[in-house]
DNA sequence: GTGAAAGCGCTAACAC
DNA sequence: GTGTTAGCGCTTTCAC
């Protein structure tokens, strides 16, 4: 182990009560002694300990960040995100990989009463609702992500899905379709829920049932799901057939472009397609896929801001914070305007 | 905090010292104490506090992994096969996400000092060499991953990239290839001088001069100067030209290939190519990248296992560890057999 | 403004 | 086989 303050107390010829207020910037310390307890810890490369820390006032300075896969990039940018408030804020960053292993699930959630973190960020698509509850009674902060649980009263952040399927609407209304068709998620996905939801919405704000038009494909979150929306689609006669899709995800989107093109159904001008994610191929398909971005290092950023104020005791009372999408504008649903720049546009 | 040893000790009725001992084990508490104890320890919910443990015997049970970049595949796969093994070994995964900072390596470097972490396994492109021997003062184990420091005794994990590249030649003799071109990478990397050398080498052997030949056309591990250096071979006289390119990564390959469909050269009928790295799109370009593949999970588990070696002491003395690659077959380099199989085969 | 002393939770050397 | 005690590095009362 390395110089502690009782070796910096040693050189400077005091306590070491008087380098631990020193270092740490305790007012009544005389400015002379205050230097030169600063000057022996840089000459020694005294650097403080943390177990001793930690021990002393039961903070150890780290949170804990619980994802199933760090290969998804998806979960790989909320990992940075919130690497970058922690960082800032001076904490250390535990990384638990589950896989979506429940028994990994419970290991790391066990490490709060290790008392290893100071708080923890949980994102799992469906933590053990048990196992979650029984965190509470430490009284470590816990943030989840995306799957909240505002019932049980635990902090969340999460996104505007609803929201987000509005927007996609309202552009496609604004572009003068009427007939907008959706292909859904699967039902047992919260998100899917959120943005089923904010769709029939935006559609029935417009003055149409989509229930009742038929105008609501099952879907989930495949591409295969999306191509085959799309031969049902296509059975339709052309009074009932939709000139809009818009697909409760990248991947489905995707799978009904292509299934599109086969049936040389011409995108944008036969048929429009929204997608939701922005995942990176969105860019790169042709023509670019028209979706709505989720802000998901804004999100891991979110998530560490609000566990870190809990932890310094800034924050007292529930909160969840709900952060809203981005539409981005590509080739995919063609527009009434001329296109002024080569891609993309934000609103 | 939760309960402590000294709650037990109260419960059982004993002193805190034989409850510590019985948690861990020792042989000397009778059965029925450690029976009595163990079932207390169960009732109260006690979770032993890792910065009392870690104070008192110097171990953290944490081991911190330093990277530049979380998005980048190839390090989220390192992190992959880091934590599998980690947790395995009881030990947390502290993430450190340097963006290729300078200073936020140096801040990560630091947290050895703090006594956080039992061991860092350290991959930076060039991690600077006064920071990391400056680490050596701490006795704190750290291995190096990919760019590693034999000279400076450390311990490190790498690639075979001199042979990886000479599996691919060797491929290409077998075929029946005669001049076998390579693209290489920048100088300054090292994994491209490696990688070079091992090309020289099997070409060598095969009795061929490639310099002399002017097998060997600079590039700099993109896209752009894989399809420049195709430009250049494309002006050689037929009898000087080569009928196979070895790319010293993917994205050259791919820059490669896809200029050589523009000159309306067929893959692999009239030129054979292969890759570096197999990356995800080596699979799905057209025809399919023969390529050369790291194995890059079991680079991080090889790191995470040598590191925790090194931590338990069951290993003394300086070790590097270095992995083979593995010759993935696909379409772009032909074949004279038949292909069996539909994509792929492993060498 | 500074020192002495206690205590955070745990392990381990030393008694008995 | 178990209790007593000291100590890991640090913070924080309480004295003065």
């Amino acid at each position: 182990m390395g110089p502690t303050i009782k070796d910096i107390a040693k050189e400077v010829g005091v306590s070491h009560s008087t380098v631990s207020r020193a270092l740490n910037g305790d007012p009544r310390i005389s400015a002379a002694t205050r230097q030169k307890v600063l000057e022996a810890a840089e000459r020694l490369g005294y650097q403080p300990n943390l177990s001793g820390r930690g021990l002393a006032h039961g903070k150890v300075f780290s949170i804990g960040l619980v994802i199933p896969d760090i290969l998804e990039p998806f979960f790989a940018r909320v990992v940075n995100g919130v690497s970058q408030v922690a960082y800032r804020a001076g904490f250390n960053l535990i990384l638990y990989l589950t896989h979506a292993d429940r028994r990994m699930e419970m290991a790391a959630l066990q490490q709060i009463g290790h008392g290893r973190v100071d708080g923890m960020i949980i994102m799992a698509r469906k933590v053990g609702r048990q196992s979650v509850l029984a965190l509470r009674r430490h009284k470590v902060p816990i943030v989840l992500l995306i799957e909240t649980m505002p019932e049980a009263g635990f902090d969340g952040v999460r996104v505007n899905n609803e929201g987000g399927a509005m927007q996609a609407v309202n552009h496609l209304l604004g572009l003068g379709h009427k007939r907008i068709a959706c292909i859904t998620g699967p039902r047992h996905a919260s998100d899917a829920r959120e943005r089923l939801r904010g769709y029939r919405q935006a559609i029935r704000a417009a003055g149409v049932d989509p229930d009742a038009e038929g105008l609501i494909f099952k879907g989930n979150f495949t591409e295969q799901s999306g191509a085959e929306a799309v031969d049902r689609m296509i059975q339709l006669p052309p009074d009932r057939r939709p000139t809009a899709i818009v697909a409760m995800n990248d991947a489905t989107a995707l799978g009904a472009m292509n299934r599109l093109a086969r049936h040389g159904i011409v995108v944008p001008d036969e048929m429009a397609v929204v997608g939701f994610d922005d995942m990176p191929f969105a860019r790169f398909v042709h023509p670019g896929l028209t979706t709505v971005r989720q802000p998901i290092e804004e999100l891991g950023k979110a998530a560490a801001d609000l566990l870190i104020a809990r932890i310094r005791g800034e924050v007292k009372e529930y909160r969840e914070v709900v952060l809203n999408t981005q539409l981005i504008v590509r080739e995919s649903c063609g527009s009434g305007r001329a296109r002024s720049h080569p891609s993309e546009k934000e609103c």
